[in-house]
DNA sequence: AGCGGATGTCATGCCATATATTACAACTAT
DNA sequence: ATAGTTGTAATATATGGCATGACATCCGCT
């Protein structure tokens, strides 16, 4: 099992609005030629990123600003954003029926939950360290290397 | 998206095949009474299981034995054995056509790739600190309270 | 040797979810 | 008003997890 590209689709597109904010029609279309996928997909993404307070669009006219600078993005919020993990469950899928006529069957439970819970926080924190300006200047700096 | 319960479930066998090792046909029809899945579920996990070195079966004959002792087994161990993610692609699902005509879409790759890794790793290594003997003795803690 | 009880594994079906795609109403700017 | 765009619903397809039945293989015991 995997997270959801939803997660590095919109790290995609919020790091392309940047890039091409001064640009023309940066608009679903656009982008969805830049990532690869439906322009629908973009534009589900992008709803769920202005729901999240990431960036700002208009119905009707073309091109989505970001609500924040770069630095103050962090993969944290993309992640939490777009649902890239079930909000309710968390990271682990716990099997639904452990028996509870038996002793490990109705304890199991409780006694993985915390430490299950600690690995997902301790995932989290690591995306919390990254933000889209790390991102958008390695790119700077790749797209540099190239023209050299 | 989440990580498979067959995580959990594996962590549950183990627990419950040191939990009843004194018992009679701890076998995988039993095993799956305890998990709440089929026991096709719990011969599969625990093949898995097997192949990583984890336990002993013999076939004919019911019943696995733990290959470690449980404080040598660790959530990473099983969490390797089951293949709770995929091996080649890592935790995080990339989107797989970014345009490399656009400079974002050839570097995006490059530029998060590294950093999706360390965030795995930063996972797997919270993972590697959780023992099973760890959840055996919550278990059996919450049994003692029972009875109290 | 033969039998009963297990395991190991395959094949199939069902269901949930991710993604693709079409369609269209609502909206903006010119 | 018109062209261009967003927001969203509806539908289709693919993938993967889990359930389930079937069965060959094997072990222990009598």
């Amino acid at each position: 099992m995997q997270i959801t590209s939803r997660f590095t689709i919109a790290v995609h597109v919020i790091t392309a609005i940047e890039y091409f904010k001064d640009m023309d029609r940066v608009n679903s279309e656009f982008l969805a030629g830049s990532v690869g996928v439906n322009p629908v997909i973009v534009r589900t993404v992008i709803s769920k990123l202005r729901e999240a307070g990431i960036l700002k669009t208009q119905r009707g006219s073309s091109g989505a600003v970001l609500a924040k600078p770069l630095d103050q993005i962090t993969f944290y919020d993309v992640y939490k954003a777009v649902d890239s993990v079930d909000k309710e469950e968390g990271l682990f899928h716990f099997h639904e029926q452990p028996n509870p006529n038996c002793p490990v069957g109705r304890n199991i439970h409780k006694a993985m939950d915390e430490r299950l819970k600690e690995v997902q926080r301790s995932m989290e924190n690591e995306l919390k360290k990254i933000t889209i300006a790390d991102i958008a200047e390695d790119i700077r700096k790749e797209i540099r290397l190239e023209s050299a």
